[in-house]
This record gives C-alpha cells, structure tokens and sequence, in this order.
DNA sequence: CATGAGGAGACAC
DNA sequence: GTGTCTCCTCATG
C-alpha cells in the first residue's frame, strides 16, 4: 500500500499543472500545450498533471453535470454545475452574485473545487484503464517489462503525436523507468523527455491512488461499463478495440468517431492512425489500414460489422449497437 | 491513388 | 477450428 514515497509523488508531481483553459478545444496536439500555465494547483488540488484537458472533454457533457451533483450538494454548487459546461468557468465560483458570507463562500469553493477534483481524477484512472486494455499491459508502470515499455511509448508518442523515442529507452523495465529522474529522461530525449516523464508521472500516481482507493474513484456506471467491456487475460478482438476506441471519443474522436451511435455507424477518420494504434495493440508494427480493413471485412461474413445501408469511404456499421 | 471487396495461404492459439 | 495477418487481384470513384 501506499508507502510515504508514493505519497510524496502523488502530493508533489512534477509539474504539478492543472489548467482549464484546455477545456474545449481539440485540433493539434503540440507539447507547447502539454505546458499549460499553473491555474489550479495553489489552490490544493492534488498533484496531478493534466496534459490536456480535452481529454475530459467528451461530445457529452452530462456526466460532467451528473457527477458534479452529489446527494448532499449545497443548491450554489449544484448552479455551479452548470456552469462547468464551460469548463474554463469552472474553477471560478461566482459567490457574490449567490449572496454567499464569506466562510459560506470558502466552503463552497472548497467543495466546488473538491467534486471537479474527483472527476478529473476518476477520468484520468478511467482513461488509464482504457489504455491497459487496449495495450494488454497492467496499470502500474513499475511492473512493466521492457516490452510493456515500449508499448506505453508507442502509445504515448501517438497520443501526442510526439516524435519516435522508442530506441532512446531501449531495454529499460517500468521499474528502471520509474527511478529515473526528469533529467535522466530529458537525456535520453531531449525532445520530449519532459513530457514523458510528466506522462509517466501520471501513470505512477493513478497506480498509487488506485492502490489507495480502489475503484472508490470511478462510479457504479462506470464500473459496469468496465466489467462489460473487460478483457483482461483474453486476446482482444479488432471489433472490440475498435469499440473502445469509439467510447473514448475525447481521446480517439480525431481517429474514429460515431455517425450515428444508436445505429452503431462509425467511421474512421484516419485510417493510419488507427491501423498504426491496432499494430501496436497487437505487436504488428507492418500493420496498416489495407490490412485492418481486410480483417473488419471478416466480419462481413460473421454478421459482426458490416456496411451501412449508404455505403461511405471508411465508415462501417456494428450489426449489433452497443 | 485511396479505398473496398474478397480469395487464399500462413500462423498463433 | 478460430481469428487474424499478409499478400494478392480486381473494381470503383
């Protein structure tokens, strides 16, 4: 359990960055803007480092509302909770205008502050176990082997389009790369080196915290939609994954994205990119779009996926929604 | 040229 | 046997 190591990590991350002003907007992914401006942190929430708030920004914002309203929610926060529709307003509580007094305001705020705390951090710890799943690897970087490694950087060099760092940590185990220090990781990239320390940050403190508090963090429907989806141990199959990408359109969207949920129409933004997260999922680095598709094209045949009635370039059809 | 359809052989499990 | 992966040809826009 949480050693007083680990407490430090997660209570002092580096850099520990929180900024809303990523909220909303979700076209290039540069590392400028994995540098976001302290915004949050001096005003006590925990050390974590969130690269890019889009990330928790889905196409639907209701779980935002749903999960900002507590049984025992004061009436201002619930207002309030309206307001994190626009997430750049979030984190300012207009007390005045409530006619709050101001021990009532500090209290409000503290709350306000504490429930968008535990929604980025369950968001985090949710997307997290959805890259487990998709890269086969455990959530805690210190238990990876060289090869989980070099998935998670594959992985990460995607994510944030970063530039290919794989060879820089050739041989290294997650615990050779968890010792290692911002410096020792700006040595080995000097491109990126931060910005995969700062990832891996991440990664070591949700490990910690679910270690700490279990899945306290993720609510019941999200435990569902874990449990649903669960593969672990089981090779994972093309449609699944491409299912859980399609769930995750805050981190896929620009990838792959619903035409019509409902109906189960998808369509593949960008089939490279796609194929290329596919190939790393599956050990496949020769995997590529005109392979992919020949395998959904299997399931033609099994009634899994299949055209849609209009037929589109790179859009597809779930025989069954989910 | 990118994509789509589908045949066929190989391979891992 | 199943589920891809890979390579291939041919068609379409």
């Amino acid at each position: 359990m949480g050693s007083p190591d680990r407490d430090l990590v997660a209570s002092s991350l580096h850099p520990p960055y929180v900024d809303f002003s990523g909220f909303g907007h979700s076209d290039t992914w540069s590392t400028e803007d994995i540098k976001p401006p302290l915004s949050l942190t001096d005003r006590g929430l925990p050390g974590v480092y969130l690269s890019r708030f889009d990330m928790f920004l889905s196409e639907d914002t209701a779980w935002l509302l749903k999960k900002a309203e507590p049984a025992d929610a004061a009436p201002p926060c619930n207002a309030e909770a309206a307001h994190c529709k626009e997430p750049e307003q979030c984190p300012v509580i207009d007390s005045q205008g409530l006619g709050l007094s101001p021990g009532l305001e500090g209290q409000v705020e503290d709350r306000c502050l504490e429930q968008v705390q535990t929604m980025v951090v369950g968001e985090v710890l949710k997307d997290i176990e959805t890259a487990c799943k998709l890269l086969n690897i455990g959530p805690d970087p210190m238990e990876w082997s060289s090869g989980n490694v070099q998935k998670w950087l594959l992985w990460t060099e995607h994510l944030y389009r970063l530039p290919q760092v794989g060879k820089d940590f050739h041989e290294l185990t997650g615990k050779d790369m968890c010792v290692m220090t911002e410096d020792d990781f700006r040595q080995r990239s000097l491109q990126c080196g931060d910005v995969l320390y700062a990832h891996l940050d991440i990664w070591k403190s949700a490990a910690w915290m679910k270690e700490r508090c279990g899945n306290n963090l993720l609510g019941a429907e999200d435990l569902c939609s874990e449990a649903d989806s669960c593969c672990s141990g089981q090779p994972i199959h093309l449609w699944q994954f491409l299912r859980e990408l399609l769930l995750k359109p805050h981190s896929y969207g620009r990838c792959i994205r619903w035409l019509n949920k409902e109906k189960g129409i998808f369509k593949i933004e960008d089939s490279a990119h796609v194929a290329k997260l596919w190939g790393i999922r599956k050990n496949r680095p020769a995997m590529n779009y005109d392979k992919l598709s020949r395998s959904i094209r299997q399931y033609y045949k099994k009634g899994i996926i299949r055209k849609p009635d209009v037929s589109q370039r790179l859009v597809y059809q779930f025989v069954h929604p989910v």
